[in-house]
RNA sequence: GCCCAGGUGGUGGAAUGGUAGACACGCAGGACUUAAAAUCCUGUAGCUUCACGGCUGUGCGGGUUCGAGUCCCGCCCCGGGCACCA
C-alpha cells in the first residue's frame, strides 16, 4: 500500500496547540471585559484576595503564582457557582528596593516602579488570571495614598478610649480635658504625670500638643531605633535579622529618635479575642498570640530598705511570692543609680560598663550565660519582713513589665540558674511531689512554706495571693503584653510622605490638602544626620506661613494595612471607598498568602480595620476571614564539585539550565560557563574536576542538588514565562496544583510537568480524534458515563472547597483516563467535563466549549452538580480479612444484609482454609466495607 | 529552650480508625516506526517462591482496638515561628 504523507496533521487546526488557545481566549476575556466586576448584583458577593506584591526587579519566578493560581481556581469556581466574585490585584509599590536602586543608577524609583509593574501584569496576564484590572491599584499612586495618607491623619486625629472600648475624636478629649485635666479619662496613654484642668488651660500650646500625642493613636516620640547607616533609614524590628538589616544584610546600630508610632497596643486585647471569629489556621493564630504576648498579673510594690521610694515589679505568680529571695532590675532602670550601696558603686559600673557593650546579638546568642551584679540594697517582703537583696542583671529588660522582677529560683529556671550562680537562697513553695512530669515553672502543685497560701493548689493560691495584694494596697492585678507600638517613620524618599506640618514651636498640625504629594528629586540618597532625603528640597519643606514639613515617610506596611478596601472602590475620587460598596462587599472572605506575613502585615491590617470600624467607617471587625498560607515553591540547585588540596571538596552553584536531565554538566558546556563568570576564575579543569566520558565519548560530570529557596543568587530560578512558552499556561496551573497540598513547601522540578502535559492531550483528545471534532452522541448518557463523571464531580467540588487541588487535578486524570477506556462519545458528558475543569485550565475549557458548538462563553456556565443517585453501586467487594490480616476478597450485593455476608464469606474456600482447626471467635461486618473473622 | 507543622516507594504525593502507596514522574519490557520522537499497552515497595502464595513494611519504641499511616504515651529527625517576656 503507498504511504501517504498526512496532510491534516501539519495543516488542520484542530490539534491541541495551547499557545494559540490560550492567546485566542484572554484576547476575548480582554475584549468582551469578562472578568469586569459590578458592586451592584443580585448575585451573593465573594472577595477572594492575594497578598499584595512587590513588583520587583526580577519579575516572577515559577514559586509566585502558586498562591495567585489558587485564588484564581476558587475564584472562577465561586463564579460559576452563582458568586459575585471579587477577584483583584494591585502593587505595593512603594519601598526601599526601588529607591536603592535608584541611588546605584540614577532612574527615578517612579520610573522603574512603572517598568516593573509592566513587567508583573504581563507576566500575569500570560497566566490567564481572572483579575478585574479596572481595580487595580499601587500604593505609590497619589489617588491611593491619598487614602493611605487620610487615615493617618484620622489616627492622628483619635484617642482610645477604655471605657467605651473604641477610638474617640481627639476633640472629646480635649473637651475633658478643659472640664477635668486628665484624672478620671481613662484612656490608652503614655503620659506620666496628671493635670487639673486648670493646668490644662495654663499650658503653653506647644506642651497641650505633648499631652496630646501621648494620647493620639499616630503619635511621636522619641524612641530608640535601628539605624542602618548603609541604608540611611530607620528599621523595623521585623527588618532587622541577626543585628543586620534584613535587605542587604549592612550593620545597624540603635539610635534614639523622634518618630511617628501607632499605637496598636490599644488594641492588643481585641486583636487578641477577635481571633476567635477567624477561619484562619492554628498555627497562624499562635503567631498572633504570641506575637500578642498577654500575661495577667500583678504589679507589687516592695519598700527598699533606707529609701523612700519603692519598687515596682510584675509577677504572674504572686502565688510564690514567699519563695522570693532576691529582686532583679533591668541595668537601665532608672532606680540603679540611686539605691546602689557606695561600696557596690564600683562593682555595678563595671557590671553597666559591660551591658553597654553588648550587642542585642550578643545578648542573643549567649542567652544562657548568667550575669549580674548586686546593688547593696535591700527590699523588704511585704508579708515576711525578710530583707532580700536587689541584684541588677540583663535577663530582665526594661521595657517588659515593670523592668524589675521578684526572683522566684524555685519556680523560675532563669532565677534558678541565677541564685546557683550567685549563692543566693532558694525556698521551695510548691510541693509538685503529684505531678512528676512537670516542668519547674508548670503551674501545678501545692502551696508549702508560704504562711497564708499554704495548703492551697497554685490555681487558687494566685488568685488569693492577688486578693490579698490588692486589699492591702501592695500593688493591683495587671494585664502586661508583648506587643509593641509601631514604629511608623522611615528616613526614605520612596514611600507616602506625612501630612503633618510643624510651627516654630515644634507644634505638629494636620495639614488636610491631601494628597500630600512626594516632590520630585534626582538625588536620593539619605541627607546628613540621619535625615530623610525630603529634608534637602526648601522649597517643599518651608512654607509660607512658617511651618516646616515632616520629612520622613511612611513605612511600607502603611499602604498595603488598607489595601483590600480600596478594591471594593478602586477610583472613587470622594472616599477611600463608598458606603454602598463596602456595605457590598464587606470584608475579604478568602485570603491567601504566605506566612512571611503572619505577624507584621496581619498584624497592622486588623489593626487599621478595627479603627476604620471604631469611626463607623467599615461594617466589619475583621478585614480577613479565611486565611490559608500557600508553601513556598522552593529552587532545586545544582552544584559542581571543585576539589580542594587537603582531599575536601568545595562546591558552587550552577545555573540548572545548563545541565541535563541527569543532573550532568557536559564539558562543552562547562566552558561556556567560564567565561563569563568569575567565580571560577582559577580553576584548574583537568585537576579540581571530576570528568566522566558518556558511550557517546562526551565528557561530562555529576552534579549533586539541593533544595534551596528560589533565587537568582543560587542559579535556579525558573521563569513561568519559559514554562509557559513550552507547555502552555492551563499546563502551567494544573502542574503547580498538582504538586502537592497548597500549603505544603515543594521544590519545583520541571521534569514532571510532562504528566500534566499528556493528561491535557489526553483530554483533548476526548472531543478531538484524527484531527476531527468528534461526531458527539446526543443520546442520554449510560449509567456507566454518568457514574464516571459524576464521581469527579462529586471529587472536585469536595476538594475545591477544602483548597486541595491536588487531588482534583487526580481526579480529573481519572474520569478522564475512564471516560477513554469506555471511549466515551457522548455530548452531555463531555461537555459537562469540559466545565467541570474550567477553574483549573480556562482556556482549554473555552476551546472545547466553544466547540460543541456554544455561543457564549462558559464563564457564564453553572458548575455541574453532583447528583448522588449516580453513584449508587449494586454491589461492593468486600476485603475479607482473618485477625486483622486481609486474606481474600468477595463481592456482595448492595442489599445484603451483615448475616448474610458473614455466611457467604464463612463459605469461602481462603477462609476456610484459614479457620480449619480453629475456634471463631467473633466476626465483624463493615456494610460495604469488609468482613473480619477473628479466630 | 518554647510554640506550630511534618516524617509514607527511586521522586512528587493519595488514603471519614476498615486493611497502604490513588494520581503522576521515573524506570523496565512490549506495540507502532527504516529509525527516532510522539502515542498506546504491560509491569514497577522490599524479601521469598517456578508458580499459587507467604512474610515484612507509613521515622523509632511501647499502648488502645477485631483492625492503627490515622488515636494515646515516650523518644529521634527535618522545616517554620518566637526567643532571657517575669
Amino acid at each position: 500500500m503507498p504511504r501517504f504523507i498526512d496532510i491534516k496533521k501539519y495543516c488542520n487546526i484542530m490539534e491541541y496547540n495551547p499557545r494559540e488557545i490560550e492567546r485566542k481566549w484572554q484576547q476575548r476575556w480582554k475584549d468582551l471585559k469578562s472578568y469586569q466586576v459590578s458592586n451592584q448584583s443580585d448575585r451573593p458577593k465573594y472577595f477572594v484576595l492575594d497578598m499584595f506584591p512587590y513588583p520587583s526587579g526580577a519579575g516572577l519566578h515559577v514559586g509566585h503564582p502558586l498562591g495567585y493560581i489558587a485564588s484564581d481556581i476558587y475564584s472562577r469556581y465561586k463564579r460559576l457557582n452563582g458568586f459575585n466574585v471579587l477577584h483583584p490585584m494591585g502593587y505595593d509599590a512603594f519601598g526601599l528596593p526601588a529607591e536603592q536602586y535608584a541611588i546605584q543608577t540614577g532612574v527615578h524609583p517612579a520610573d522603574s516602579t512603572v517598568t516593573n509593574v509592566e513587567r508583573y501584569r504581563k507576566q500575569l496576564d500570560n497566566l490567564g488570571f481572572c483579575f478585574d484590572w479596572d481595580r487595580q491599584v499601587s500604593t505609590c499612586d497619589p489617588t491611593y495614598y491619598k487614602w493611605t495618607q487620610w487615615i493617618f491623619l484620622q489616627l492622628f486625629d483619635h484617642y482610645y478610649d477604655l471605657d467605651a472600648n473604641k477610638a474617640l475624636p481627639i476633640s472629646a478629649l480635649i473637651k475633658h480635658f478643659e472640664e477635668n485635666g486628665n484624672l478620671k479619662i481613662n484612656a490608652h496613654n503614655n503620659q506620666e504625670n496628671t493635670f487639673t484642668a486648670a493646668e490644662w488651660s495654663s499650658f503653653s500650646p506647644k506642651m497641650k500638643d505633648d499631652v496630646l500625642m501621648n494620647y493620639r493613636l499616630a503619635y511621636r516620640k522619641t524612641s530608640y531605633v535601628w539605624w542602618c547607616e548603609a541604608l540611611g533609614t530607620v528599621l523595623a524590628n521585623d527588618e532587622v535579622k541577626d543585628g543586620v538589616s534584613e535587605r542587604g544584610g549592612h550593620p545597624v546600630v540603635k539610635k534614639a529618635m523622634l518618630q511617628w508610632s501607632l499605637r496598636i497596643t490599644a488594641y492588643a486585647e481585641r486583636l487578641l479575642n477577635d481571633l476567635d471569629t477567624l477561619d484562619w489556621s492554628d498555627a497562624m493564630k499562635a503567631m498572633q498570640k504570641n506575637w500578642i504576648g498577654k500575661s495577667e498579673g500583678t504589679t507589687v510594690f516592695f519598700d527598699i530598705e533606707n529609701h523612700d521610694q519603692k519598687l515596682e515589679i510584675f509577677t504572674t505568680r504572686p502565688d510564690t511570692i514567699f519563695g522570693a529571695t532576691f529582686m532583679v532590675m533591668a541595668p537601665e532602670h532608672p532606680l540603679v543609680q540611686e539605691i546602689t550601696t557606695s561600696s557596690e558603686k564600683e562593682n555595678i559600673q563595671k557590671y553597666l560598663n559591660y551591658v553597654q557593650t553588648r550587642s542585642d546579638r550578643d545578648r542573643m546568642s549567649e542567652s544562657k550565660t548568667v550575669t549580674g551584679a548586686f546593688t547593696g540594697a535591700y527590699c523588704v517582703h511585704p508579708f515576711s519582713g525578710n530583707k532580700i537583696p536587689i541584684w541588677i542583671a540583663e535577663y530582665v529588660l526594661l521595657d517588659y513589665g515593670t523592668g524589675a522582677i521578684m526572683a522566684v529560683p524555685s519556680d523560675d529556671e532563669r532565677d534558678n540558674a541565677f541564685a546557683k550562680k550567685f549563692g543566693l537562697d532558694i525556698i521551695e513553695v510548691v510541693d509538685k511531689s503529684d505531678f512528676p512530669n512537670a516542668s519547674l515553672q508548670d503551674k501545678v502543685g501545692k502551696m508549702i512554706n508560704s504562711d497564708f497560701l499554704n495548703g492551697k493548689s497554685v490555681k487558687e493560691a494566685i488568685g488569693l495571693a492577688i486578693q490579698k495584694i490588692d486589699e492591702s494596697g501592695l500593688g493591683k492585678r495587671r494585664v502586661n503584653y508583648k506587643l509593641r507600638d509601631a514604629n511608623f517613620s522611615r528616613q526614605r524618599y520612596w514611600g507616602e510622605p506625612f501630612p503633618i506640618t510643624y510651627d516654630k514651636d515644634g507644634v505638629a498640625y494636620a495639614d488636610p490638602n491631601l494628597p500630600l504629594e512626594l516632590p520630585d528629586l534626582d538625588d536620593f540618597k539619605p541627607a546628613s544626620g540621619a535625615q530623610s532625603p525630603l529634608s534637602r528640597v526648601k522649597e517643599w519643606v518651608e512654607l509660607k506661613n512658617g511651618h516646616t514639613r515632616d520629612t520622613d515617610t511612611m513605612p511600607g506596611f502603611a499602604g498595603s494595612s488598607w489595601y483590600y478596601l480600596r478594591y471594593m472602590d478602586a477610583n472613587n475620587d470622594d472616599e477611600f471607598a463608598s458606603k454602598q460598596a463596602l456595605d457590598y462587599w464587606k470584608q475579604v472572605d478568602l485570603y491567601i498568602g504566605g506566612t512571611e506575613h503572619a505577624v507584621g502585615h496581619l498584624m497592622y491590617s486588623r489593626c487599621w480595620h478595627k479603627f476604620l470600624y471604631d469611626l463607623g467607617k467599615v461594617p466589619t471587625i475583621e478585614p480577613y476571614l479565611r486565611l490559608v498560607n500557600q508553601g513556598m515553591i522552593q529552587g532545586r540547585s545544582l552544584f559542581i564539585h571543585i576539589k580542594k588540596g587537603d582531599g575536601g571538596t568545595r562546591k558552587l552553584h550552577i545555573q540548572i539550565q545548563f545541565a541535563d536531565d541527569k543532573d550532568r554538566l557536559f564539558k562543552k558546556d562547562y566552558l561556556e560557563i567560564i567565561k563569563n563568570d568569575n567565580r571560577f576564575e582559577g580553576i584548574d579543569i583537568d585537576n579540581e574536576i571530576d570528568w566522566v566520558t558518556d558511550d557517546k565519548g562526551e565528557q561530562f560530570t555529576q552534579l549533586t542538588y539541593e533544595v534551596e529557596k528560589m533565587s537568582k543568587s543560587k542559579y535556579n530560578v525558573v521563569n513561568p514565562d519559559d514554562v509557559v512558552e513550552e507547555y502552555g499556561a492551563d499546563c502551567f496551573r494544573m502542574y503547580e496544583m498538582f504538586l502537592g497540598p497548597i500549603e505544603q513547601s515543594k521544590p519545583w522540578d520541571t521534569k514532571s510537568i510532562d504528566g500534566v502535559s499528556r493528561f491535557l492531550r489526553r483530554f483533548w483528545s476526548l472531543y478531538v480524534v484524527d484531527n476531527q471534532l468528534v461526531d458527539f452522541s446526543k443520546d442520554a448518557p449510560s449509567k456507566a458515563e454518568l457514574k464516571i463523571l459524576h464521581t469527579c464531580i462529586k471529587k472536585v467540588r469536595e476538594d475545591i472547597e477544602k483548597l486541595s487541588f491536588n487531588t482534583c487535578v487526580s481526579a480529573m486524570m481519572i474520569c478522564c483516563n475512564d471516560l477513554k477506556s469506555i471511549n466515551c462519545k457522548n455530548h452531555e458528558i463531555l461537555s459537562q467535563f469540559a466545565l467541570l475543569i474550567s477553574p483549573f485550565a480556562p482556556h482549554i475549557s473555552e476551546e472545547l466549549w466553544e466547540l460543541m458548538g456554544n455561543t457564549t462563553s462558559n464563564l457564564e456556565a453553572a458548575y455541574p452538580v453532583v447528583n448522588e443517585a449516580y453513584l449508587e453501586e449494586d454491589a461492593f467487594t468486600y476485603t475479607v480479612a482473618i485477625n486483622g490480616k486481609r486474606r481474600g476478597e468477595a463481592t456482595f450485593p448492595a442489599n445484603a444484609t451483615p448475616s448474610e455476608v458473614e455466611k457467604a464469606a464463612l463459605a469461602m474456600e481462603v477462609v476456610q482454609k484459614w479457620v480449619e482447626g480453629n475456634e471463631i471467635k467473633k466476626v465483624i461486618v463493615v456494610p460495604k466495607k469488609m468482613v473480619n473473622i477473628v479466630l
